[in-house]
Parts: structure tokens; C-alpha cells; sequence
DNA sequence: ATACAATTAATGTTGTAACATATATTTACA
DNA sequence: TGTAAATATATGTTACAACATTAATTGTAT
């Protein structure tokens, strides 16, 4: 579906704006869609992210800072979202000696267990939706987006 | 700065999983700068759109079912949304006679003072954030953006 | 060595998105 | 015509993002 009929709108001040007003659709078309995804296993996008974050590096740790530098959507609140987590036993808080402001975190056994089939539906609904770009459009789209942004 | 960099992060399961991934950080992006760019007009993304909306359509009014449908974030709760533009005094609720169910929403002049004034503001930004991009790359990431999406 | 700036994380507060439910009105149909 | 289903909007509640501030620790400069 074009983004015209998707917001009922055919007039667009620029190419530019057009493609603005695309972007921010299409990223909360994929949002709600893996949000809804992601309840079965109640965690939120920001959680799952940073598992994933936590188990590309595991059995190594994170720092919260270092954590925040690799998240898909930089927030200002990482602290509240690892207490999340670790509530629910997915990750674990260890105070590093070397510099005592410092918080590493490092994922769980359980949160390595429930990644694993969080990540596997996503990927899975990740290659349905996908199916109809080549591989080339999906590496071109991938460089647009980069070129898109200034930093 | 491409996506790996901008999360730091090199290995992806897959050119699918990056689309996503980087999809997911361009938008953000473009949402932060958005949203500091409304802070002088005081209203968030989602007003700014509803007020964008309402000015294509006047004098005339749309529903709040029909604002809803044209809304790039489709919400929950448009109604509070109009709500904070009433306070503001930037749209006005008209009940309608034909379906007394029905809301219709109108902008008022102060509504259109100042989404001209926050438009300029925001085509300005897209303006210079864009320039890096060709026509043609705008309108192949426009329809490879449309063709990602299922519905 | 001491004072001040910088860094890292946690927390208090506010606004709002999401979800569920309620209310009012209209439509459909028996 | 009367009753149930559908539609349109509003609202109660909960969770979380954003921002500001605080606290603890480390780095730096004199």
C-alpha cells in the first residue's frame, strides 16, 4: 500500500517531506507490529533490544553508558529499564571495582532462554514481511536510510 | 555515519534484521529532532500532525474517526490529543447534527497562524537534513519504504 | 593535597500512549 | 416496533518516556 492511501493524503509540500512522512510510518507500522509480537513473552521492544544487546556480547558485560550507546532508541531512562529486567530475572546488576560509579550489567540464563525465542519470532516475522524486496533493495534501502540521516 | 556505527554494532543476522534495525533508528532520530524542533511552538508530533491534517481540509472539518485515519501514528486516544489543541485554542469540537455520535473538529485561525509558523520551521530542517539525497534517491526510498510494508 | 569539574547512574516528577471499558447514538433485523 | 449489534467518542487506569535533579565517584588543575 502506498503511503498515500495508508495516510488518506495525496497532496505533500516536497519529495522530501513525503519521504519524512514515510519514514515515520513505516517505523511505527513495524513498531506496533513488533510490540504485539513481543507480548506473548512480555517484554517490551526497549527490553528486547537491550537482551540483545546483552547476548551479542555475553558472557561479557555491559556497562549501562555502553548499553545506551548500542540501543536502537537512545533512552534517557536505561536505569528503570534494566530494573525491569532484572525483576524479572533476565539480567543481573554487578558494581565494577575498577570504577565504582560504573554498573555492568550481564544477561541471565534465563534471559539468554527467552532471547532466543523472542528473537526467533521476530526473525521469523521479520522474513514474511520481507519477502518482497530483493536483496539488493533491502542493502540500497539500508544505505538510503544511512544517507538520510547527517550523524 | 552508517548504522553499525550508530549503534555500534557490526554483526546482524541477517540484511532483513538491519533493514529493521536501521529503519527503526532513522526514525527515532527524525523523531528526536522533530520533537525539539516543536519545543519553541509548544506541541508535540502528534498535535503538529493533527493540526497539518485539519489545515488540508479547511474550512472544512473531519471527524475524529477521519483524523484518526489520516494520522502517520494512529492512536489510542486521538480525543485527548484534541483535547490539549482545545485548551490551546488551536482547533474547536463541533457536534455533528447529521450523527449526533460523531465529533467534528475544525481548525480556528490561531490554529492556522501557527502550524504555517511550525511547518516553515520543520520543511526548513527537512530541507537541509535532505540535501544530501537526489530526487530519484528520495522517490526509490519513498516506494521501497511502501513496498516493506504489507498492508 | 585540595578544590572543582566531569562522569556515571539513580530517582522524583510530569505528561502521555496503550488498553480496557463506558456512554451515547445509529443501524440492522426479527 | 423493539431489541441487539455496530459505530463514534470519551474516560479510568496503568506503564513508561522525557526531563530535571541528585548522589557517588573519578579526573584534573593548581
Amino acid at each position: 500500500m502506498k503511503i498515500e492511501e495508508a495516510i488518506k493524503s495525496k497532496k505533500f509540500t516536497s519529495p522530501k517531506s513525503k519521504l519524512i512522512i514515510n519514514l515515520a510510518y513505516t517505523a511505527s507500522y513495524f513498531g506496533h507490529l513488533h510490540k504485539h509480537l513481543l507480548d506473548p513473552f512480555d517484554i517490551t521492544i526497549q527490553q528486547f533490544n537491550i537482551l540483545r544487546i546483552l547476548r551479542g556480547h555475553s558472557p561479557k558485560t555491559y556497562s549501562l553508558k555502553e548499553i545506551t550507546e548500542r540501543m536502537i532508541d537512545k533512552m534517557s531512562n536505561t536505569s528503570r529499564l534494566i530494573d525491569k529486567l532484572i525483576q524479572k530475572g533476565l539480567v543481573e546488576r554487578i558494581i565494577c571495582p575498577m570504577d565504582r560509579r560504573q554498573v555492568d550489567i550481564g544477561i541471565t540464563p534465563e534471559g539468554i532462554k527467552l532471547i532466543a525465542l523472542a528473537s526467533e519470532a521476530m526473525d521469523q516475522a521479520t522474513m514474511e514481511h520481507l519477502s518482497q524486496l530483493t536483496l539488493e533493495e533491502m542493502d540500497q534501502l539500508s544505505s538510503l536510510l544511512d544517507k538520510m540521516r547527517i550523524n
